[in-house]
Order: C-alpha cells, then sequence, then structure tokens
DNA sequence: GATGAATGAGTCTTCATTCAT
DNA sequence: CATGAATGAAGACTCATTCAT
C-alpha cells in the first residue's frame, strides 16, 4: 500500500543489476545524494513553471550549469527525475494524511485536519503540486505513473469514508454526495497553488482556515 | 473588454486582414466554414485527450482522414486552431455571464445564475475547458494569448463585485475574502472538468445544484 | 509459413491505423514506391559496407541527397530499412528454394540446385547477404527480427532432409553428419560475399561450379 | 613479418615506450598484468556475445564490477582492448601454423594439419573469432588494425602454397583453384564460431575429422 | 482542397573519454 | 587503483511547417 515509485534509488538507479558485483562505498554518498536533490529541485522548479514536456532536458541542465548530457549521470531519463518530484510528495502528503486519520477524532475534526494538511503541502511542495496539477493528464497515460492513480484512490477512500462517518454521525448534512464532496474539495486545494503566491495577502494556513469556514458552513448569512 | 482572438478570421485568416468584416455569405463560404469548424471539434476533442503539445497536427490531420500538410489550407498555425477553440468558448461563457448580471437579480440570484452558467458550459465546452484547464500554463506564456487573460480579469471583475454586493446587502457573511472565494468557486467548478462524465450519476445541473447547496449553507448540519 | 516481414507496407506503414478514416488514391503509388526502393538500395549498401550500426541515418540521407529527417517520410525507422532489405532477400531465395525441391529431382540433382540458386543470390542480393553476414547476431537480438530465425530454421529443413534422402539413396556417404554438413555448406556460400567481387576472375555460377566440384568429390585425386 | 599490434604493451602502455621491452618482472607487474588480461578476456566474452560496436565501455566495467572511468586505468581506449584480443589470437595461430609448416611433411598431411589448428582454436579462441568474424568489417576500417590484413595475407600465403604443392605432386586435383579453395576452407572454420557450442555433439576435433573428410573425398559415394 | 516530399530546428539519449579527488 | 562527475560529440527520431504539383 505504500507509494512506490519505480525509480527511487540512488544515482542511475538501476537498482537490481544483472549478476555483475558490485561495490558501493558509502563514502560520500550524502553528497552524491545532496547533488541529486538538488537537480530534482531545480527540475521540479522548471516542470511547474513551463510544464513538464515544454521543459527540455537542456534548460534542466543549463540551470544547473551543466551539459544536458551529463544529466543522465544523475538520472536514467526525464521521466525518473519527475517521477523521483511527485513520488515524494505523494509519500509524505500520504503519510500526513494517514497520521490524521490514525489520530481518531471526530469526522469533523479529521476532515479539518485532512485540509489544513493539504493546504499545508501548498508551499513546501509547490512545484510538485502544479506538475501534477499541470501535466497530470499526460503522466497519467503511462504506466511508470500509474502508482499515481492507485494512491489517490487510496486517498479518496479516506477522505470519503470520513464524510460519510460525519454523515452517519449526523454531522455532516445528509443530502450531501460524499464522492463528489471530496473531489471539490481536493480539487479547490489543489488548484489554488496556480494562484497561490507564498508571501501574499494570506498564507497557506490562512487560506486552509478561509476555506473551512466557506466549506462547513458556506458563504449565507444565517 | 471584446474578447479578440488574434486569428478568428476565415480560412487562412490573412486574405481578409485583421478586423475585417466578419460574416460573408459568399457561396460555399458556408460549407468550407462547416468543414473548418468540424476540423476544430476534432482538434479540441485531442487536445483534451492529450493535451495541445503532446496531440501532433499529424494526429489531427489522422482523424480527419486528411495528410497533416493539408490542414495548413485551413489554418495557419497549430497555434490557431487552439485559438479558435479557446475564443469560441470564452465569447460564449462571458456573454452568458453578462446576460446573468443584466438581469439585475439580487447578488444571492445573480451568484447561483453565474454559477448554473459556469457549469453548464461543462458539457457542450468540455474540450475547449479542459484545455484551458491542462494547457493554460503553458498557452498563457505566449503573447498570442494574452486576450484570455484580460478576458479572465473582466469576468472576475464581476463576480467579485456581485460578491460585494451581495456582502453589503448582508446576504453573504462579512467574514469571507471575495477575491478569494471567487476563485475558489472558479476552480471547483473548472477542475469537476477532469473526472466530470456526461451521462453520468449526476448530469451538469445536478452538479450545479449540489454545488450550490454547500457553498451556500456549508456542510455542515445546523 | 511465408516470410513475414513485420514491416512491409507502404510509406510509414502504420497498417492497422486506429479508426480514423483514411483515403489512399492509389495514383502516383508506382512513384512512391520507386523512391522508397531507391532509398533501400542505396542504404543496403551503406550496411553492407559500414555495418549496420556504423552507418547513421544521416549517413543514407545525404547518400540521398536529403536531410536526415526526411527519410522519417518514408520509413519508421532505420530498423524497418534494414528490415525491408533483409525481408526482400528471404523473401526471394526461400521461394527460388521451394521451387528447386518441387522439381523432386534426385537428392544429388537437388542439392547442386540448391548450391547454384545460393551462389546465384551472390550478386543481385549482395548487401543484403553481406549485412545478414556482419550483422545477424546483432539483428537477431531484436525480436523484430525473430521471422529471420524462424526463415532461417525452414531453409535449414529443406537442405537437411535432402541430404538425408541423399546418404538414403545411396549417394552421398553415410558417415556425414546431414546437419554438420549443411551448415558449412550454407556458411561457405555466404561468407564468401566478403571477398567476392562481381566482375572478377570467376563469376558467381563459376564459383558455384567450383565448389560443386569439391563438395561433391573433395580435393583429393583419386 | 611479425604480428605487431599498435598497442600490447603494459597498462597505459605509453610509459615503456613503443616497441620497448617486453616482460619486466618488476614487483607486482605479474599481478597487473593479470588483472589487465582478466580485463581483456571479460571484453572479449561480451564483444563476441554482442558485438564490438553495440558493447560499452560501462557493459565491460560492470562486469569487472568496476565503474567505466576506472577501464582507462588499465587500457588506452575501448579499440585498444579489441586489439589485445585480436593481437593475441593472431600471434597464437599464426606461430601454429608456422610450426606446421615447418614440419616439412607432405601437402596433404600439412593442409590437414593446419585445419586440425584452426578447429583447434575455435574453442580456446572462440571469443576472439568470434569478434573477428562479426567486427572485422568494421575493425579493418581503422588503420590500427591494418596489421590484421597484413597477418591474413602471410597466412594465405602459407596455405595456398602447400595446396599448389600438393597439386604439383598429384595429391590434390589440378583443376582447383588454390586461392578459392583456401578461402573457402578459412571461411568453413572460422564460421563455424557462430553454432559451434562446445560440449556439444562434436567438439572442435571431431568437427575438424569430419570437414577433412568431405574436403578431402567429398560427400558423394565413389 | 489535397498530396507527398522535404525542411530544419529541436528532442531525448548514449557513450567514450577525461580528470580531480 | 578506483570513484564520480562531467564533457562533447554524435545518434535516432519528431514535428510544425512549406510548397510544387
Amino acid at each position: 500500500m505504500t507509494t512506490t515509485s519505480t525509480n527511487s534509488g540512488r544515482p542511475k538507479n538501476r537498482a537490481t543489476g544483472e549478476g555483475g558485483a558490485r561495490r558501493r562505498g558509502k563514502g560520500s554518498a550524502a553528497l552524491a545524494s545532496e547533488r541529486r536533490e538538488h537537480l530534482v529541485k531545480l527540475a521540479a522548479e522548471l516542470f511547474a513553471e513551463k510544464g513538464f514536456q515544454a521543459t527540455t532536458v537542456r534548460n534542466i541542465a543549463e540551470e544547473a550549469g551543466i551539459l544536458s548530457g551529463s544529466l543522465y549521470h544523475h538520472f536514467d531519463s526525464k521521466e525518473s527525475i519527475v517521477d523521483e518530484i511527485l513520488a515524494g510528495f505523494f509519500q509524505e502528503i500520504m503519510s500526513a494524511y494517514r497520521s490524521v486519520i490514525d489520530e481518531g477524532n471526530d469526522p469533523r475534526t479529521t476532515i479539518a485536519g485532512l485540509v489544513r494538511i493539504a493546504f499545508g503541502t501548498l508551499e513546501p511542495h509547490r512545484a510538485a503540486i502544479t506538475v501534477m496539477q499541470n501535466d497530470w493528464n499526460y503522466l497519467k497515460g503511462m504506466e511508470r505513473f500509474a502508482y499515481l492513480t492507485k494512491s489517490e484512490d487510496e486517498v479518496e477512500k479516506m477522505w470519503v469514508d470520513t464524510i460519510k462517518a460525519g454523515q452517519r454521525d449526523g454531522l455532516f448534512r445528509a443530502d450531501i454526495d460524499p464522492k463528489l464532496t471530496y473531489r471539490m474539495i481536493r480539487d479547490t486545494v489543489w488548484v489554488a497553488v496556480r494562484w497561490f503566491k507564498p508571501g501574499g495577502r494570506l498564507n497557506a494556513q490562512g487560506l486552509a482556515e478561509h476555506y473551512l469556514k466557506v466549506m462547513f458552513d458556506g458563504i449565507n448569512t444565517h
């Protein structure tokens, strides 16, 4: 059930070699990893800004001050870079979601917790979320990223179950559709990445509180 | 104020100059126009399905049963096709929005009207909206599509003004941020295009009503 | 049982399209085919001279006086070119082999006929045979060329059966291994392509007769 | 007259200058040499299996459990590896050939001896022969390997002279072409490397005897 | 209106090789 | 001796676009 990216080893991550001996001096592994992560971050920025397809491998390399071919010392392919970006994001958010669920609070508190977590990723994972929003359609077509869909399904179940529980407990209106409601909440949060500017009038938590207000009680005066 | 695409004349849209006469009943112009619109529709489907960049001119041509080069008899470029798709959509929705505003109802009714219109476009303009959602980021980078941003601003003004009026009239809560609220509503509607399937459990109007319920009164029981 | 290349349609041979309408004006199909065949011939020369891998797509294009990208108007890939070369050769030689077998002569005459046919292809199919000799090892690794191995097996059966028949009839020595003998004959013929120069001292038929002499009666005086 | 590879000194073979002393018992030179030879053997296997061009320097390094860059501590270049492989083979076979010639037996015995030697190399030098068969065409194009052609010429002379002597002595038929006959014998032997499997039904010497039988007396019954 | 051939710029990727550490 | 990062040149292939017919 874990969000496993196809590809999350170390450089060139050909995890399962075919028989040859292999030594791995753990020595400066940390530095190598740093370099790699730096590159991933640069790439994420570019993917977010211009889109996955419109970002060329050369763009990324230039941003890093190396030649495009040199990138392939660190990654198998352009895909494996975006994979790393998305896998990291999914891993983190899912474990955060699970923590909230596991706290075992009442559905209203739980939903509020989930919403706060979602908004909370907006800033640290801005690039990943943007990629997910803009390039999902393209990426989902590749079997490599099937695991994303799977993770999504798991997440959907968490939310929907919580909403249903809330309805059973009389906390949420019985006349709303749980699945529909989940989707709308989900999309409303993620899509905010398009206009949300860290350091703007409202920070991510402000956004979350605003949204919770509207979501729970509506925009009408009562 | 007008939604003018750079490029919305007749075939090859150069002959007629820019900003010239719009309709000419000249002979088989109607047929040509029909053919053209058919091609636009095919292209829209493909753009929606695979994304603008991932859709090749050949894809479109093949879908139409012609060769890629032949498309250039009808259009200047791939861009001009997507332009036509988006311009058409914007033109229609904006005029619909204006009609609602012009009815001069109270803000709550007006907002409900706007929401219903937005959801109402989901089905007839599914492809255009999908393109807008997925490829906006890419498209907005091109000066050609600057007019889209302009139209968006105009639309934003309509909504925000209405929300503010609602607050002034004591219909809407004073503690919500009009702009933020607008954005969330807007995004929630459009993003639904990703999962909305015409002919599914809920039709577009059902969706609209569901959303209005939640938006006005929240998901809480009271 | 026919030697079918994966890929032997017309330009771009995406034989099985996915649903779109398709018209094929048979018009100048012949000319198109000519051009294509010309390109195949040029490529064959280069493949023979420098090897498949060492020949770049640019080499071929330059030879044809066009740009490398333009080749892809005619062929799907470099592989599909070599496919066409080899498939053509296999098709021809196998049908020739079958004709000889079908004549139903005595095994000695039949073997002589097969040998003559094999040597007879040396000149008209020099390039294809050279490619087959030099790049077989590389090519056979690709599933696309699995059909070559299959064809080879069929051919082997023809020869081996004939040799065995000859032994049964007391025409060939009983103490030779049919399979081994076939292989040695086969290799001796094809490998000659490496040094055989059309227009040299001996033509292909001279070679064949020389070889038949040695093969049937040995180099010893008796 | 000697088979001198451009490049057969010790590691990096530059230090020792060209044509300098061959063996030096200096300290751990033996170990270094062992390591080197091990690497050459690994490379030979790969070259044989996948072809020279298709084998990457990384492939070799991986097989040896080191990184590709590290190979350059032992060898100047990929070419120098294959050089070492082929040079070793040529050196050995030529000296074996000379021994047979020097025995001064009658031509028939001599030819038989040469054939037996040739088949005898099939097993111990399988990889080298395979490379020679498959990549000759590519390799011969490089001046570095000109010495191979030279060696070949020398070998040809040995065989052709012996065949001619056999004809003069009335041992071999007068109506066969010595050069042609040599080539066919040569190719038949080497090309066997493609299908010969050590440990199969027939070992290399069995093959040799089978071939001698056919070569001397033909496949006909008499 | 459409074809078919070609362009030309660009894409991702590969790989032998170098070199500081 | 080996690593790990990088180079730089090249490779196959793609694709929007043009244009003569």
